[in-house]
Formats: structure tokens, sequence, C-alpha cells
DNA sequence: TTGTATGCAAAGCGTTTGCAGTGAT
DNA sequence: ATCACTGCAAACGCTTTGCATACAA
């Protein structure tokens, strides 16, 4: 299983401290406040490791990179900050997509990112 | 202003016979079928002029590389097969997504992706 | 003839992996 | 004392770019 290293601990404390979708850099940087001598390819890993673990949940969202977000909550969706790029979640959802698709079309499931100016940003 | 070359014949013929969103490999293979010689960094490079003359659209969806597809007018979202990998227009929307984001947030603008089978795959 | 377009190869960028050394158990 | 974890650097896959040549105008 895991071991508790202190980088792992400075990785899922800035997960749980930012508490919306974080890119691996992101979290290079938060990490690195606390251990400076972290390593990217560690906080890769590190957080790959705890997606597989169930801590954390891989977020796609269209035209980024791959983010990482701590895995609570069920069903929900993202919004992303046109201005400062944040991406925050939406716990909210319309539900009823399948009628959208084609005739014949099967719909397992769906994402949903808004995308607008979050609360600092629209003030 | 564009010069009109067999490559770029090529790569617009494939566009608009697919129909459908394509990733720039894709288009590859299938200009290559009439044009063999036909290298990478060329479709790259008239795929984005043609996105900057207005003629092809990107489209991007999560946790995919960017694709292409002709740029045709009116909102609408996609449909991404979860066993063939195409992906697909869907002309319908449910609207009324601004409620959904947190209080504060303004919402400007949505992107919905569908999965599931598509109608091929789904027989 | 002129200058854009092309193909190739090299460079970028984000991500993954091999390896030898480090450190949690 | 193990053996998983770490940092570094090399490798990777996708995309972009520099350059000399080809070709549309």
């Amino acid at each position: 299983m895991q071991r508790s290293t202190k980088q792992r601990v400075a990785i899922q404390q800035a997960m749980t401290q930012a508490d919306r979708p974080l890119a691996p850099q992101d979290v290079l940087e938060l990490a690195q406040v606390t251990l400076p001598g972290l390593g990217i390819a560690t906080v890769y890993r590190a957080l790959k490791a705890m997606a597989d673990e169930g801590l954390l949940r891989e977020v796609h969202l269209p035209g980024r990179n791959p983010m990482y977000e701590v895995a609570h909550h069920g069903h929900h969706h993202h919004f992303q900050c046109a201005v400062c790029e944040k991406v925050f979640d939406v716990h909210a959802c319309p539900g009823n997509l399948a009628s959208l698709a084609p005739a014949g079309f099967v719909v397992e499931s769906h994402e949903i990112t808004l995308y607008g100016r979050c609360r600092e940003c629209a003030a």
C-alpha cells in the first residue's frame, strides 16, 4: 500500500486546501511552498496513485490538460472562469439530457462545463 | 490570402466528407488516400489557417486533443461514442443553464458533451 | 518572378518512465 | 533490511517551428 511521505502529505494538503480542480503544475507550486525540493514527477505519480485509491478524481475539461480534485462529491459539473482561469464545482445539473442525442444514439452519461466570470472576477 | 494547393484541397475534402469533428491525425490519414505524400505539419498548418479563415472550427472535448469540424451555423454540442470513439454533432440544447452556477457567478456560455453509443455501435 | 506553401527534422510542452539513491516501515 | 518512494534526466506523444525547396499566382 501507500507509504506516508512528506511529499504525499504536502500534495494531499494542497489538494484539500484548494478544494477545486488543480493541474499538476498548480499542485507542485502549492506543495513546494512547504516542500521546496519537491519534483514534478513525484506530483504526477502521487496524483495518479491517489486517484487509483479513490482519494482524488481526474477532471477533464475541454481544451485543458487533465486536473485533479478531491473525490468527495457525487455527480457534479464545472465552471471555468474566463478571467482567472480557475475551475470551480457546480453542484447542480439540468438532467434529462438523453433526449438531446440523435435517434438511435444511446446516452450513458454527460458532462457540462459552464464558462463566465467567477464571484471574485465578476465584481 | 490562401493559395489553392492540392494539399489544402485534399484536407478540405476530407473535412467536408467526414462531416464530424476530426483530429489532425484522422485528417492526415483521410487526405493521404488521395495524396500519399502529405505531411502532418501541413495538415496542422492548413487546419489552423482554415479555422482562422472561418471555414473550420476548433472543437475541444474533455480529455481529447483538439479536433476540427466544418464551421456551420448555430449553437450545438457533441456526442462521443464510447465504443468507436467517434464524435458527432448534437443539434439540441437544454438551454437555461445560467441558473446552475453558484450565486455571484456570471455564466456566459456552456459546453455539453454526451457519452454513450452511436447508432452503429448501439446495434 | 515573387512569395506563400510544403516536407522534413528539430524543438517545445506536458506527461511518463528508467534508474540509482533515499527513506518509511 | 527491505522495498516503495523520490529526484533527475531521458523518453514520449502531440503540436509547432526553422529551413531549404517547390509551386501557385
